[in-house]
RNA sequence: GCGGAAAUGGCGGAAUUGGCAGACGCGCUAGUUUCAGGUACUAGUGAUCAAUAGAUCAUGCAGGUUCAAGUCCUGUUUUCCGCACCA
């Protein structure tokens, strides 16, 4: 018997596959369509790093892989796709550093990255493979780009954004992590700017309902629908002293009778008309209050959130429409001005916050729905409960009063039923040099004009320099020759936008691109579109739950309106990994000290040992730590496998003393690869290896088997073993092996007879047993007999191929 | 603060969903092979008591339901994750 040498077998199939094609999938076109039904796999792609591949990476890719794989076996068409998603700011700040244009660097990451999953013998579909820096790539980005300017969807606008200072480029809402940038951890500040903006907060209603159809898994829907943050309630008038009034956004309006003071956002715009109009006495308090505010960074704002602060409106007062009462108005910067209307109506009894403020200034807390004790705290648990002091609604519930007054306000014509959102318009432009062009240009006469779509790509001009400007702007600022153009609609002088899209935008749509990834007439064809699309199962990182999978589904949802693609979302199935960690149990990460590299792995193991270990290393789902010794299980169970091949006789069925653990193991393995149960489907090959190293023998029918089921993990050993073997054809072509149920069942199962729940003996039993022959063998048990007699027999249970219990007083 | 997930041997983790807790692997102990180390193979390995048979205790903690609880219910502690003044 040779000696397993897996650099030589790895790299023998490696190869052989990349000849053979076995993993390119069958392309629809006009006139054919595959025989075989599709299934789409896909995994998140891969951001190429200057750092390669860390041993995190392969989880998600061997665990889908491992679907990919047997979906073929069992007579799809299957799509499992690679790509890149290259724009970025890594990349950029390193060409920076050392001077080597940043395509450059992507070039040589890609090749570095490629060359490391090669090596671990996905079966990637690699004729497909995207890279969204590609000018033929983004062409259609920017196309996409320009039917959500076309449709309302894009908007540039002045406004005041997260900022990273370190960076130098404005965060989405989605990309600032605890106040700091979701990239460097640096904290975020505000800078007033204008921005792109797409507007998904249109699609938040689609995006919410869409989640309940999908079999996403909960913690990722929960996510999304909390981030989204719909709430219904009511926008209600308030009269002001100043003779207008203040919309206030309340999803509570029965409590409209504790409210017994308002606070505006320092932000809002209502307050320069009245400075203007003299209303008011303490402009410069005012004045002070907002600018003090304004300088405050996301982090100090949250930080800060213990003590409230405020100035109260000397010269305005609004008067409560329910008890038409003329209660203070407050600014304070606890009221946000992105949300609902800038404006609320403070009810201190019920709402923590309110109740901080109104005790910090010394204002009236008015109980209105019966419970606490407001005297020391507010009274919050108040979804349930009887209202007080409430006029015509004291006494009614929670609900019914709810419902009540905001009959009466929409009578009254002070109150109009309203939906909010916590989800923000998407900022979408970046003052960085790597990334897509916005295909915009601002004309002197005509303002913001889209290039024509037959101009497209607009080309990523070439630059001396990529440095950061000292005005936050983008490089692309400092081209004069490119930024000066004509207006396409006027031919008037114009000037092209210089900002460019964040790397959001190229992952938007990849998937879609996979389906048709080299379609010049448009995005993919309708027939690559039509066959592969949705895709079956996406898995990727939960920390992708509010970024990537949200901005590409909106995109998804987006181009089913307008007719482009033909379902309605995106991913029917998605999945997510635990991370891998060091092996001191912390993230993984250079500075740490902590990092595996699988190339390591794969010279001292090879490939197949790391991708099982990296599926046998524990739940799929949750994080796991690395372990250099656990390895080495895996290792040895591929050893045994091999040295199998020594063991082997002939035989076209299995055996009888095998048969049943066979259709067993058939049967675990099969189940356990489909719901990502790595671990527990090569525990069950490991424990019939086990078993036929107890028959010391293992004949043709069982090896075939178990090469086929093995293939999924470890596919390169298995090939060699299966020509070694001189079975026929190769393995990937063969199909699923199937198990019957039938012969899965012991003929003698092993009963644990309890006397009082505790065990007293096992019995081996026929697995078809009468119950009432069962019990009668039970008893016959000398040391069941024992524990009954003379006593008095309560009850007597027999669970089917488990266990007996007598129960005996 | 709000929301979610979790807690099982020395370690990673299983447990067909209420039915024999600890599958499988690591580690450890002993034996065989080997000049030796490693490898490989065989046996053992939750804890306590016991010469043995066996008994008792064990799934973060405290109660409860049940013939039967890691699994269900109530309370509680700790850890991880997400959101964080969203009215």
């Amino acid at each position: 018997m040779k000696k397993y040498d897996f650099h030589v077998i790895e790299k023998k199939w490696q190869e052989k596959w990349d000849e053979s094609g076995v993993f390119e999938a069958e392309q629809p076109t006009a006139d054919k369509m595959p025989e075989k039904p599709k299934y789409y796999c896909l995994i998140e792609f891969p951001y190429p790093s200057g750092e390669g591949l860390h041993v995190g990476h392969p989880r998600s890719y061997t665990a889908l892989d491992t679907i990919a794989r047997k979906k073929r076996m069992e007579g799809f068409n299957v799509l499992y796709p690679m790509g890149w998603d290259a724009f970025g700011l890594p990349t950029e700040n390193y060409a920076i550093a050392n001077n080597i244009h940043p395509a450059k660097v992507t070039e040589d990451n890609i090749k570095r990255f490629k060359k490391q999953l090669k090596s671990l013998g996905f079966s990637f579909n690699w004729s497909r493979e995207v890279n969204t820096t590609d000018p033929e790539y983004y062409r259609w980005t920017q196309w996409i780009f320009l039917q959500l300017y076309k449709h309302g969807l894009a908007y540039k606008k002045e406004m005041n954004v997260n900022w990273c200072p370190s960076c130098h480029v404005v965060l989405a809402n989605e990309e600032v992590v605890d106040g700091a940038c979701e990239r460097c951890h640096t904290p975020a500040t505000h800078k007033v700017k204008s921005q792109w903006m797409l507007k998904i907060t249109e699609y938040a209603d689609k995006l919410l309902a869409g989640l309940d159809k999908l079999d996403f898994i909960e913690r990722v829907k929960l996510q999304q629908r909390n981030w989204i943050g719909r709430s219904y309630g009511m926008d209600i008038e308030f009269k002001t002293s100043g003779n207008d009034s203040l919309i206030v956004y309340t999803t509570r309006p029965d409590t409209l009778w504790g409210a017994t003071y308002m606070v505006l956002s320092p932000e809002l715009p209502i307050l320069e008309e009245w400075i203007e109009r003299g209303l008011l006495a303490n402009v410069d308090e005012i004045r002070d209050y907002q600018n003090e505010a304004a300088q405050k960074s996301e982090f100090e704002r949250s930080e800060i959130n213990k003590n409230k602060t405020g100035v109260c409106l000397d010269g305005v007062r609004g008067i409560n429409p329910a008890t038409k009462q003329e209660i203070p108005i407050y600014i304070s910067d606890y009221v946000l001005a992105t949300y609902g209307t800038g404006a609320i109506m403070a009810v201190p009894a019920h709402d923590n916050r309110d109740y901080e403020f109104a005790k910090t200034f010394d204002l009236p807390i008015v109980e209105v729905v019966e419970g606490g004790d407001i005297s020391v705290e507010a009274y919050t648990d108040i979804e349930e409960g009887i209202l007080v002091n409430s006029g015509f609604i004291t006494g009614l519930s929670v609900s019914d009063g709810i419902e009540k007054v905001m009959e009466r306000l929409e009578e009254d014509g002070l109150g109009v039923r309203a939906t909010n959102y916590k989800l923000r318009d998407w900022v979408f432009s970046r003052q960085r040099y790597w990334g897509e062009p916005i295909p915009m240009v601002d004309c002197e006469n005509c303002g913001w004009q889209p290039l024509p779509e037959s101009e497209l790509p607009l080309i990523l001009p070439e630059i001396d320099s990529y440095e950061l400007t000292e005005t936050g702007e983008s490089p692309l600022a400092l081209l004069d020759g490119w930024v000066n153009t004509s207006c396409p609609n006027c031919g008037g002088s114009a000037k092209r936008e210089t900002d460019t899209m964040p790397q959001w935008a190229g992952s938007s749509w990849y998937y879609i691109r996979y389906t048709d990834p080299h379609c010049d007439t448009g995005i993919a064809s309708q027939e690559a579109m039509s066959y592969w699309l949705p895709v079956d199962w996406y898995n990727g990182g939960m920390e992708h739950t509010t970024l990537h999978l949200l901005y590409s589904r909106f995109w998804y949802l987006f181009l089913h309106d307008i007719g482009v693609v033909p379902t309605p979302e995106p991913y029917l199935k998605r999945t997510s990994h635990g991370m891998i960690l060091g092996e001191n149990g912390e993230k993984m990460s250079k500075s740490r000290g902590n990092v595996v590299n699988p190339d390591d792995i794969v010279g001292e193991y090879g490939a197949d040992t790391l991708r099982m270990y990296e599926l046998f290393i524990g739940d799929f789902e949750k994080p796991a730590p690395w372990s250099t010794s656990s390895i080495k299980g895996v290792s040895r169970f591929i050893e045994r496998v091999w040295a199998l091949q020594g063991k082997a006789i002939p035989g076209s069925q299995y055996r009888p003393e095998t048969e049943t653990l066979m259709h067993q193991t058939i049967r675990k393995v099969t189940r356990d690869t489909d719901s990502l149960k790595g671990n527990t489907a090569i525990a069950q090959l490991m424990t019939l290896v086990n078993r036929l190293y107890e028959l010391n023998s293992v004949n043709d029918a069982e090896y075939r088997t178990i090469l086929i089921l093995l293939s999924v993990f470890a596919p390169h050993v298995c090939e060699e073993l299966w020509e070694l073997m001189d079975y026929e054809g190769e393995i990937t072509g063969q199909k699923w092996p199937v198990w019957e149920e039938d012969l899965t069942i012991e003929a003698t199962m092993e009963i644990a007879v309890q006397i009082n729940g505790k065990i007293k003996v096992r019995l081996d039993l026929p697995h078809d047993i009468a119950p009432a022959d069962a019990i009668a063998a039970a008893k016959a048990e000398e040391a069941i007999a024992r524990e009954t007699s003379g006593k008095k027999i309560i009850k007597e249970i027999f669970v089917p191929g488990r266990l007996i219990n007598i129960v005996v007083g």
